[in-house]
DNA sequence: TATTGTTATACTCTATAACTATA
DNA sequence: TATAGTTATAGAGTATAACAATA
């Protein structure tokens, strides 16, 4: 196996660790990837509609209605009146749905914590090196990225 | 933002361009990262009880079933009767099956070399020394995969 | 006309439970 | 008894299409 090969296993290995452990943390929220994704946008742009979010996630209207359909279930958001536009909601967190989103800042940095913490600096910078130049590559060839990541 | 904040949002965000790509490039062969997954396990055991394909990719027997179904309709497997289990079925690759998972190993090294190619070797060895220090902080902090890696 | 969001419908992956056939 | 795989049912995320209300 070339270096190259041995690369991208351990970054599809990492990614499946990662993915599975945050889908098993986020179940204790009554969250998925998807609907911590919504509360991620919220955090960062605060009150928007549906279509300001099916945009951010690249979903259709439809899948937008049906994720804050359970977000409001949950009790993390309500839909609100848009002051000017009366076909549109504003997706609003409750005051639960604000400490729930603040509680996954700090596990997201709790989570940099144990992958990085004591690492050497020169390991660390390594690492983000490389996988800036990975991403630098990966849009190069024209793989963009159909949503923003939230982080 | 941390440099650990920093290394935690790259890996992320490559999880996510991998992925989409992953998946559009399957989508051609009526393939979904499941179904591909099982294609891998086939490619590297032979012929094999949809039990052990379950126990492989961490899934239920319901899900396996499901998932066979839809490989033996695209025509990538069949289900062979077991030689003396004659409660299992042997899940084994047609010729286009046989055929479609080679593509799938030659896709996998042409986007290594997407990745990688003409990539220092100092940068890639970084890169691949910070990864596998990742790894071993996750396993050691117990996060440990539910399923394995097909590369 | 164009846009926001919903209802209707469907497909994929996932699960548990009940069941058949076999070990 | 236990195991392999299926049927039945359900829930998650995803989609398109038709439609309502509004811009």
């Amino acid at each position: 196996m070339s270096q190259a090969d041995t690369a991208l296993d351990r970054i599809l290995e990492l990614s499946v660790l990662i993915n599975d452990d945050m889908t098993r943390s986020l179940a204790r929220d009554q969250l998925t990837t998807s609907r911590a994704h919504i509360m991620w946008v919220l955090v960062a742009q605060g009150p928007v509609t549906q279509r300001v979010l099916a945009d951010a996630l690249g979903v259709s209207a439809r899948t937008m209605t049906g994720l804050i359909d359970k977000l409001v279930e949950a009790g993390h958001v309500t839909r609100e009146p848009h002051p000017t536009d009366r076909r549109a909601t504003l997706v609003t967190f409750t005051k639960r749905g604000a400490r729930v989103a603040a509680a996954l800042q700090r596990d997201q940095v709790e989570f940099a914590r144990i992958l990085f913490d004591g690492m050497p600096a020169k390991r660390l910078n390594g690492l983000i090196e490389g996988l800036d130049d990975v991403l630098a590559r990966l849009r190069a060839a024209g793989v963009s990225r159909s949503r923003e990541s939230h982080a």
